[in-house]
Order: C-alpha cells, then sequence, then structure tokens
DNA sequence: ATTTCTGCAAACGTTTTGCATGCCA
DNA sequence: TGGCATGCAAAACGTTTGCAGAAAT
C-alpha cells in the first residue's frame, strides 16, 4: 500500500488530512518490513516536513491508523511499542537479549492458526510476538 | 509446589529467607492459576505480613524467583508484568478489550514448538502470550 | 558482626492528557 | 469560520535504582 493509498482511506472516512499525518503515513510506508519505533517514526516523518513533530502526535496518528485497519503496533518483549502497516502479515521471533527479530510467515505457524481457531480467538495475525532468545544467546 | 518448598529450594541455593521473600512465595502459591500482576502480589502478600511490602520488593524478589527458575513473568498485552509459578505450563490467548485469558496446554501448540524449534528460538514456553480479541470481542 | 534486604523516594522511559495555538475543511 | 489537530509541558504509568536503616545469618 501507498501513502497515498493510506491518506485518501482516511479522507474518505472523514479523517481531516494533515501535514503530520501524511508524513507519518509516507514514513510508515517508507520503512518497509523494518521494526520501527515510535520514535524512530518521528524522527523520520519529522525529516519528511523538515520542521518537529511531537511524539504524541506519532501516538495519536497511529491510533488513527490502527483504528481504520491500517497500521498495528506490537509490543516486542519488554521494551516499547513497534509500529507496524497492517499488510504486513508475519509473525515476529524476538530476542530479549540482543533486539534481533526473525519474520516468519503465516504459512509456518499453521498449528497455531488451528488453536486460535478452535478457541474462536481473533489474534489479529500481524498482532503478536514470540519473545525468548535466539540461538546466539541460548 | 508449596511456598514451603519454594523458600526451601531459595534457602538450599544460599538465598536469605525474609519475611517478606516469603510472603510474596505464599502470595505467588496462593493465586494458583490466576494471573496476577505486581501490584496484586503486592497486596496479597501485605496482607498476608499485615504491613506494607513495597512494590520494588515484589519486583525484586520476583526477579530472584526468575533466576532460581520459580518463576516467569510474561507481558500480556500492552499492560504490566504478570506474574506466574514456574511450573504453570501454558500458553495464554489474551483479550486486549476485556482482558480475559483463556489457557493454553503445552501439547496444543505442536505448529508453534516446530517452528521455534525450526528456528533454533528458545521461547521458554511459558514466556510468551498470544494477544488478541476473544470470541466475545471479534 | 557482617552481609544483604527493605522501604522510601527519586529517576527513568514510555505513553497519555490538558490546554492554548494553529491549521484544515 | 468552526471544529479539530498540533506542540508543548506536565502528568501518569510501570519499572528500576540509590541509599540509609533494619534484619538475617
Amino acid at each position: 500500500m501507498t501513502a497515498d493509498e493510506m491518506v485518501e482511506t482516511l479522507r474518505s472516512a472523514g479523517v481531516r488530512i494533515t501535514r503530520p499525518r501524511r508524513a507519518i503515513c509516507e514514513a510508515l510506508v517508507s520503512s518497509g518490513t523494518e521494526h520501527v519505533d515510535i520514535a524512530t517514526l518521528a524522527k523520520r516523518a519529522s525529516e519528511l516536513v523538515d520542521d518537529h513533530l511531537d511524539v504524541s502526535t506519532v501516538y495519536r496518528t497511529v491510533d488513527l491508523l490502527e483504528e481504520h485497519g491500517l497500521a498495528h503496533h506490537v509490543h516486542l518483549g519488554h521494551s516499547g511499542s513497534i509500529v507496524h502497516m497492517a499488510q504486513e502479515r508475519h509473525h515476529h521471533l524476538a530476542c530479549e537479549v540482543c533486539g534481533r527479530t526473525v519474520d516468519v510467515p503465516l504459512s509456518e505457524i499453521g498449528g497455531l492458526s488451528d488453536l486460535l481457531q478452535r478457541h474462536q480467538f481473533g489474534a489479529d495475525s500481524v498482532h503478536f510476538a514470540v519473545v525468548g532468545r535466539c540461538k546466539v544467546h541460548e
């Protein structure tokens, strides 16, 4: 999804489009598969508008994007929020020692999907992470 | 495991046994399968000794219990720490709307175990949770 | 007696909120 | 213009830490 498509989705839902909001969408899209935290997102969006965007604005905008199904955020381990575009459909194995993450496609988690279905549990397939220690830190 | 057994394990590892530590063990044991957070644990342990135990003491004691393999803690969703006795070997499906949790025995997560093994990823089998929405909040 | 634990208070990092100003529609 | 979004600052939250006094060995 492009930033323009995100903005258009918001606009047609009656959401006001501002320079900061557009910049945050662009920063999120350009971050691709990277795992960006709120501070990084704020920094990149700020660079795009060549002005200071406050983290509170980023938090509010990410909430807004989540409400419209355009983004998700996840807590990898015991640290802060990681933001994601909604269509980045994969899971994470997050090492709590080094912070390294392994991305895992949905298809590899067959057993878990069954489990969720059996319990009628709507885990958003993006919105979770397994926290532990990667092979380097066993 | 009883609180006495926990205490004995600590003592024989050379750990000093204090009234607050014993109370925290007892509170943890008596919480059974419930998912207690740090504040609740502090409150219950405080009641047991009829004195105020500080949350910092609870944090330090939980760390200690984890070091000795007697407890684990996990972050369900976007909120604070949930503490667990170590032998409660199950996973959680945690609803981020109502806070309700479904406990799932290890045996039901075959696919995930394979996945972790394939990536040589040492997720402590207790130490993770799937966060989403239960069937009531779909 | 010595070591270590405790409570308190303060610091910390992340997230949220109140408010006056500024911007979008 | 009217209503909403923004930045800022301050508060809130969970967690950690430093320290002087208390307790365990």
